[in-house]
RNA sequence: GUGGGUGUAGCUCAACUUGGAUAGAGCACUUGACUGUGGCUCAAGUGAUUGUGGGUUCAAAUCCCAUCACCCACCCCA
């Protein structure tokens, strides 16, 4: 009995065409990353379980039960980034080496969920964190910096929702208000939102049930009710960045993030087209995280784009290598001829391919053709012998002879036009 | 985690309702017509123990149970 062997549930193996659009998605983002200051930090999968208990939050899903944790060690592996960043900030001292950092990651991150379309039990997060500054130029910056990301990336449809959940002070304000205005509605809310009710209400907030979101809306809520002035005048320090910069944005009052962690600023950048999985990335600003982890009492701000979201958004190409010419043999006498031309070629970084399977002339320039590879030299027989070379262009269906010494030459040249 | 749907060649699907003999088609792949030369057309060929494991039956892709995976909604979030 043959035994096969399959992924693991939620997870997912990327090959071509899809891991080149990948690839180039990375090439992407670190080149504008790296443009606006951001260094890049590789951090282990594995961190200690408490990290994340004490800053995400018990009470959430992700850390009360989507954790992979390992068995008899508080091991997990990470369910997201922004706390790995603050340990590795902390335990660095980074503080004393500067006393501001950016950073930017690329990695994956692991969530015990039910998977979905665009919710994978392992998926990659597209990161960044800034930390050590309580500018709302940098609020400004970092969101700007996430559109400016999904927009290169070739994503259209998508819209930024952002509010400002206050300090801890406003947050506290925020979550009575809900308590005290709420209260005589508490038996009517959806059996998710009663149990909110005591344990966060921030998150009644954005419930989707209609019943509540009547009721939420009756509220009336603006930031004016919760905020204190010190974080009203921030949070209207990054709307007016937004507003003079042209950055579409949507004020939305009953944002709220699922991570306990966030203060003032939070966004998302959602989508219409992913069902119910509509976040592409999101983040905020977290001005106790550090301090809550054991280090200094600085100001961060941070975001995250899933990367497998914003691949579901991309068109795939049917045809995606960077392959340049295809060295054909008429015969297999010919064969080490061509081999040595490809290897002539690839040490003059032209990307080349050969054939390896013995195929007849006809069938390797049709495998040439599927492979998209817009020049064939063709190493015959007859012209070989007499110190010649074709060189067939794909595109055109033209083909010129030429000296067996002047090939490489010519085909640097057509590589420039 | 809760509720529901789906699972048939590499891909997209048909046959399932009403069980019946070699499970069909298109695309893709290989070969040939085209005589050392791709794309178009035509022809032939390769490729499926019907997700997996049980059960019912003379007989199961089809009915039943379990299990796994994916999809949709909820939940959650990127």
């Amino acid at each position: 009995m043959k035994q096969i062997f399959r992924s693991i549930r939620g997870t997912t193996d990327f090959y071509p065409p899809q891991s080149f659009v990948i690839e180039e998605i990375i090439e992407k983002v670190k080149a504008i990353f790296q443009n606006f200051g951001y260094e890049p930090i590789i951090l282990p999968h594995l961190e200690e379980e408490g990290l994340f208990k004490k800053s995400v939050g018990t009470i959430t899903d992700i850390v009360e039960k989507q954790m992979f944790k390992i068995e008899s060690k508080d091991i997990v592996l990470r369910p997201e980034g922004t706390a790995q960043v603050a340990r590795f900030y902390i335990e660095n001292n980074l503080s004393k080496l500067r006393d501001f950092h950016k950073f930017y990651y690329l990695g994956a991150m692991f969530r015990g969920e039910r998977p979905q379309k665009g919710r994978l039990r392992e998926f990659n997060h597209i990161g960044a964190e800034a930390i050590g500054s309580n500018s709302f130029y940098l609020d400004a910056e970092i969101i700007e910096l996430a559109v400016k990301i999904v927009r290169e990336i070739g994503i259209k449809d998508f819209s930024l929702k952002l509010n400002s959940l206050g300090c801890i002070k406003d947050k506290n304000r925020l979550a009575q208000l809900i308590k005290d205005k709420l209260a005589v509605y508490k038996n009517t809310f959806c059996p998710d939102c009663q149990k909110r009710f005591n344990y966060n209400p921030l998150r009644i907030l954005d419930c989707k049930n209609e019943g509540c979101r009547v009721i939420i809306h009756s509220l009336n809520l603006d930031r004016t009710n919760y905020l204190c002035s010190d974080c009203n005048e921030h949070f209207s320090g990054v709307l007016n960045l937004l507003d003079e910069f042209a950055i579409a944005y949507h004020y939305d009052p009953l944002l709220v993030r699922g991570l306990d962690y966030y203060t003032n600023t939070v966004f998302e950048i959602i989508t219409s087209l992913l069902g119910s999985q509509d976040a592409l990335g999101a983040g905020g600003r977290y001005n106790e995280l550090i301090s809550n982890l054991g280090g200094d009492r600085v100001g961060a701000v941070g975001f995250a784009l899933g990367l497998e979201r914003i691949l579901l958004l991309l068109d795939t190409p049917t045809q995606i290598n960077r392959l340049e010419v295809f060295v054909a043999s008429s015969s297999l006498e010919m064969y080490k001829e061509a081999y040595r031309i490809a290897r002539l070629l690839r040490e003059n970084n032209i990307p080349s391919e050969i054939d390896y399977k013995d195929r007849t002339l006809k069938a390797q320039l049709k495998y040439a053709n599927k492979l998209g590879i817009p020049i064939v030299i063709i190493v015959g027989d007859e012209e070989f012998k007499e110190g010649y070379i074709l060189v067939r262009d794909m595109e055109k269906s033209l083909q010129e002879k030429v000296r067996k010494e002047d090939l490489l030459s010519i085909i640097k040249r057509r590589k420039r036009c």
